[in-house]
DNA sequence: TTGTATGCGTTATCAC
DNA sequence: GTGATAACGCATACAA
């Protein structure tokens, strides 16, 4: 059905409809309504190709994210996001990638600075510095600008969709699987790894999760917890994972609430005979973990799909501006399981995801 | 970049630019290649829209699939292409699914004739059948009509693509986490439960990879294995289940290569006092295996995303027939290993996977 | 308040 | 061989 045949149904011209369709007012109430009427009964929906064809509309959409190294977790989304930015780029949307350092809310502020100047029509957002983060929104939201968040949510925003995962429920799902392997008993240690200074939701959502499930647990009695905090790159780096692990009595499971595990593993896996059965669970398949799960040092990781989240940012975008559609409030992603054993299938589909 | 701005750096006519594109001939040499040359450095890629729009394409898709009652693997496929159908509708692909009865060649035979006879733009095929499918995909190869295959694949076949998962490595997948979860000896039983006659390949290379496991663990020795197999609806069911896990030396884990794993969970749940420690793992999300999931009598389930391969199946003929884009050949789907504790999240974002 | 005309980029037909 | 042109459905500027 066109907007052609709709004019001819309701004997007026397709300028009269097109008004109607568009709210541009300038119409008299009862042919408003009679129009109204046909479109509802013959469930009108506008043809795609000519809309696109006569609008040719570009839409910008800037995305700012931490700056990383190759291998890095940050990677993972990018490459998610400009995968979906080469399919979608015939519909006229565009994406450019801005960066910051985790480390200096200077080069946040920079960045967003810059990012606003362009007046993009869309922006997807990493609260990784948290606080400057919120004033970004609030920002967005006076400016009218749509903002999709990845990875972690920040308080009293309202943007177009969140894009992540279940921290909490991450974290139990990673206790339930480490307790298992260690026959639900033992001593297991949490090390908390980063390399920035920002409060990580995330990570401590994770930790919340994994201490729940064993606190609820009916072999609670049967686990020791001990948790640290390390900073990568500090040059007392190796003590503090001695320290984590290497204590007098035995450890017999560790779980890293982050993409850096590889850290640690890297350390067991030097001194491996000292550490025969240590079981070790983290987060994010980025390649230094692959190699240590392939290897068998890591024995679980979990996986956020973040080439997907980088994917459904950019895809929200999409469907909000080209399609006009309604998009999810919030995406939480699967929590994946991985192993030796799926590995090789894990995530080998993702670009097809269009 | 259009063919109107070609033709000018051609200095020729849109026409002759036009009938270059789509070789249609009656263009000299030497025009032909000097467009051929700008296309090229130009990187000229069609107007989406103003192609769609010009060409109004209506393309019929007809599925061939086995029939189902609510709450039975195949209505999931089914879900995720009518998922597909309603998004990729507005590109004039349209969906039929056409049913046949897994345990009737007739049934088949006669649904795959009206199949042909609707003369349609693409099909996907499920090869429940297995000969029966062989011959149908030799009719649709000399139609010249496209196909794809969803969850099995069959011999000599030139398929647009294959949609499925790789039975024998989700076999050794079940194997490792059953194996784990029963501490690495025990007994195990392999029951394999059909509701047809057919010969079903993915049921046999998961039983394949399952024991593949054992056989290359080096805890071969402390697994007993004892293997059955079981017709749904047969009136001594109950016994079969019966002799497969409650014969006087206790059965330790039991794995179900196969959506049907509920039968033998509704069995275990009756008489729970006689199996305090069984533990169980088994295929697909169905609503039956999730409840036992959830109760806990079921300890895994191993995933293959099927409404998303029934949306992709869908995709396939979506980018190759409107986007004329080349498509994967093999689409593995991942292994998805699904507890408790990761149930929630399990695929609850399929819809958004376009 | 309503109707008409033009153009978006591509395809396909027709005249030269 | 080549060029001109109508048509697809929609949005919009402008005429009435």
């Amino acid at each position: 059905m066109t907007i052609k045949e709709i004019a001819k149904l309701a004997n007026v011209s397709l300028g009269t409809v097109d008004r109607v369709i568009h709210k541009r007012g300038k119409v008299s109430k009862e042919t408003e309504k009679k129009i109204l009427d046909i479109i509802d009964k013959v469930n009108y929906t506008p043809n795609i190709y000519a809309r696109g064809l006569v609008l040719n509309k570009q839409y910008r959409i800037k995305a700012l994210l931490p700056e990383f190294r190759q291998g890095q977790y940050w990677e993972m989304p990018v490459k998610g996001m400009q995968n979906a930015a080469t399919n979608l780029s015939q519909f006229g949307i565009q994406l450019e990638v801005l960066y910051f350092d985790q480390n200096s809310v200077t080069s946040f502020n920079s960045a967003a600075k810059q990012l606003l100047s362009y007046k993009p029509d869309g922006v997807i957002l990493a609260p990784v510095i948290n606080f400057e983060a919120v004033k970004l929104s609030k920002k967005l939201k006076d400016a009218q600008i749509p903002y999709v968040l990845i990875d972690s949510l920040i308080q009293n925003s309202e943007p177009l969709s969140f894009i992540g995962q279940d921290a909490f429920q991450s974290g139990r799902l990673a206790a339930k699987l480490l307790c298992t392997e260690i026959n639900l008993k033992g001593s297991i240690s949490i090390i908390s790894i980063k390399n920035n200074e920002n409060y990580n939701s995330t990570l401590q959502q994770r930790i919340e999760g994994f201490k729940d499930y064993i606190a609820n647990s009916d072999f609670i009695d049967q686990i020791s917890l001990n948790e640290s905090h390390i900073h990568v790159g500090s040059p007392d780096m190796p003590m503090a994972i001695e320290n984590a692990i290497g204590t007098k009595e035995n450890v017999d499971g560790v779980f890293v609430p982050s993409s850096m595990i590889h850290h640690v593993a890297a350390y067991v896996d030097r001194y491996r005979q000292r550490f025969p059965n240590l079981k070790m669970i983290g987060n994010d398949l980025i390649p230094n973990n692959i190699r240590h799960l392939e290897k068998g040092t890591i024995h679980y990781l979990i996986g956020q799909r973040p080439e997907n989240q980088g994917y459904y940012a950019l895809s929200s975008f999409y469907k909000h501006l080209v399609l006009g559609q309604r998009v999810a409030e919030d995406i939480y992603l699967p929590l994946d399981i991985i192993t030796q054993e799926n590995l090789k299938y894990y995530n080998n589909n993702f670009q097809y995801n269009f």
